[in-house]
DNA sequence: TTGAAAGCGCTAACAT
DNA sequence: ATGTTAGCGCTTTCAA
């Protein structure tokens, strides 16, 4: 890699001062049609690409918005690197090699992906749409100290989502920059939120598994952020005590163990006595407990109905297919974008607040009966 | 948005040089415990964050890789922002206004995630492995010509999608910081590539198709990189030649049209004269195959069988599920971020080509009977 | 229309 | 152990 080529030597090669090669590349309509392409043809052939370091510093933007994201515990060992020649010979056939499986259990879908990685795709659609790049971080084993603001000191926005930062350097962050929590129920922080209405989805679920399903002995089993399950065990609630059922004072909260694949997944105590229905705070639980049951052999819907919150993908590939309640996540990402934006040329704008609404999606994991395909009712 | 803390406001409170502060940081350890403590005192009193452009700009590198990706099409509108409140009162159980609904037709899995995320993805999680943050760009509608090197500008190394950029750009690029291009099977450039087995893989499943399956009149239809579909299409010959069939000179190249979500589907002649199986490019090409066929009430794998190339998470939630030539796709992110990382560090190494295995993922789609289920054989 | 020059905030010699 | 100082590459007045 050479030595960086600066404005400097784009100047001297194109005979003019650093001030309008600058300009050429900002503005170019101040610049005379010659001098431009006099300038263009230097920073051409010295292949010249701009510092986006030096611009950053030097006007005080980055052009960039941040997501400081989980430290997915996943541990996917690298591939043994088939090193490489340069590409397959072009005639003589070469001799195939290839595995070839009938698809078995396969635990990808269940890391890839999470309600988290929809969101963020949300995000770059949003980015991409309004020509910022987005900056993605998370707390990293190397350096854990350093990445927090390493990562806000490169963004002119910042998201988060809960339980990455301690809310202290949330905070400091927050008087330099825009930060918008993601799926942290508004509290008293200064921050911006996004969120949905984890609340009355759950609620929903709740009251399809009492009223269509006949369920009357429930349970809500619990998930990994306080907050969003809170609000998501009051909905369990409300629908109990509206149809005069028992109502549960806490919700279940099983403990969790890390699987073969480093994913950590809840466990149920194994003389665990079976509700009629288990309404879970997330998917990812739910998909443990839909594991946990068929490895205990109990019959899901028919014994005990289960249902999830999220609507990842994983929720479509299991059998039977998962009954949730969907958050949209992709909106939900480009909410996020929207508020930063808005604060981002508006300093002074106040936090904000947008909580978005969910669906209930009936599959086949509460009762409802499954359809013929996906796609097609062929 | 208050003005930028300095370390020149820190320095002057805790009445140090800036360089002090600076150290403090950067290397804690060189530094007297208890100005250590007043540095870091008063840099959390003023809510001091650093600058990583002036950081990039000082030390020349940014501690950043880029992706540059594709503009996916897809034009989500933004949900309408349900105006929020401070968030649900606390007891008096708010109406349930959630919709509910039986999972219909839903496109959502046909662009996210695709190939190009599950790579990002393998990225994400090689660089938070090695205290890297991932910046995502792509060609962006606002500003077209800026976007490229402003992505460049701002990384230390960088990944891209074949056709993306075009070549001039990419060499440009390539002067200043390593590039590896991903999924373009390696050519006659200055870039390190990762790549995976095109032609062995489509080879493999051609002949899974020709002797599991009998199938005797196959055709081959196309994707949209040039490159690889040439590679797939040479196994889709290698194959047939093999099993001394009657192999086609070229591959069907079918026309796209953009469907109501902005995704561009392929579309086949209605007159289309079926074969025994068709071998298709790519996962987004075989699943709209699967979608045509559908229409026309043509019965798969019954009458013919189909095949992808991918593995794309979308592959497994159709009826039927597609059987598929799955790349490694998360250990593609990690080669690419091997390989930036190793030139990062030692900038005159030369560009590197990596090709990994595929394996052949049965399924439904090719005429292998189904599984009770994804996880379990229950 | 273009040039000169003063920063932007930080790092890393080099001094002390 | 800490301070002084010279850049890093670019943008942006202000002059010419």
């Amino acid at each position: 890699m050479a030595k960086a080529v600066t404005v400097y030597d784009v100047a001297k090669r194109a005979g003019v001062s650093i001030a309008t090669v600058s300009m050429t590349f900002r503005r170019p309509e101040r610049v005379k049609a010659s001098t431009r392409e006099i300038v263009h043809a230097a920073a051409r052939a010295l292949r010249y690409v701009p510092s986006a370091s030096a611009r950053g510093l030097a006007d005080g933007r980055t052009g960039a918005l941040g997501l400081f994201s989980y430290d997915y515990l996943v541990r996917v060992e690298a591939a043994a690197p088939a090193g490489g020649g340069p590409g397959a010979g072009v005639d003589p056939a070469p001799p195939s090699t290839v595995a070839v499986e009938r698809e078995g259990p396969d635990e990808r879908c269940r890391e890839f992906p999470l309600y988290v990685d929809e969101i963020q795709h949300g995000m770059e659609l949003a980015c991409l749409e309004h020509g910022y790049a987005l900056m993605i971080g998370g707390p990293s084993h190397v350096s854990p100290s350093t990445t927090i603001a390493d990562i806000a000191g490169r963004v002119d926005g910042l998201a988060v989502f809960p339980q990455t930062l301690p809310t202290e350097a949330l905070e400091r962050i927050a008087g330099r920059i825009p930060v918008v929590a993601v799926s942290e129920p508004p509290c008293d922080d200064r921050l911006s939120h996004v969120t949905v209405d984890n609340r009355g989805g759950t609620r929903a679920i709740t009251e399809h598994l009492i009223h269509e399903h006949g369920r009357r002995n429930l349970i809500f089993v619990g998930g990994l952020n306080p907050a969003e399950q809170r609000a998501r065990f009051s909905g369990f609630q409300d629908a109990l005590r509206a149809a005069r059922l028992r109502v549960p004072r806490k919700p279940l909260v099983p403990p969790t163990r890390v699987t073969g694949t480093g994913r950590s997944a809840i466990e149920l105590p194994a003389g665990f006595p079976l509700p009629e229905a288990i309404v879970c705070a997330t998917d990812d639980v739910a998909l443990d407990v839909l594991d946990i049951l068929a490895d205990r052999g109990v019959d899901v819907p028919g014994r005990v109905a289960v249902t999830g919150f999220d609507g990842i993908a994983a929720g479509r590939i299991v059998r039977p297919a998962l009954t949730t309640v969907r958050q949209p996540m992709i909106e939900m990402g480009q909410a996020v974008v929207d508020i930063l934006r808005g604060r981002i040329e508006d300093p002074d704008r106040p936090p904000e607040v947008r909580e978005l609404p969910v669906r209930v999606v009936l599959r086949e994991s509460c009762g409802c009966r499954p359809r013929a395909g996906i796609w097609r009712a062929g």
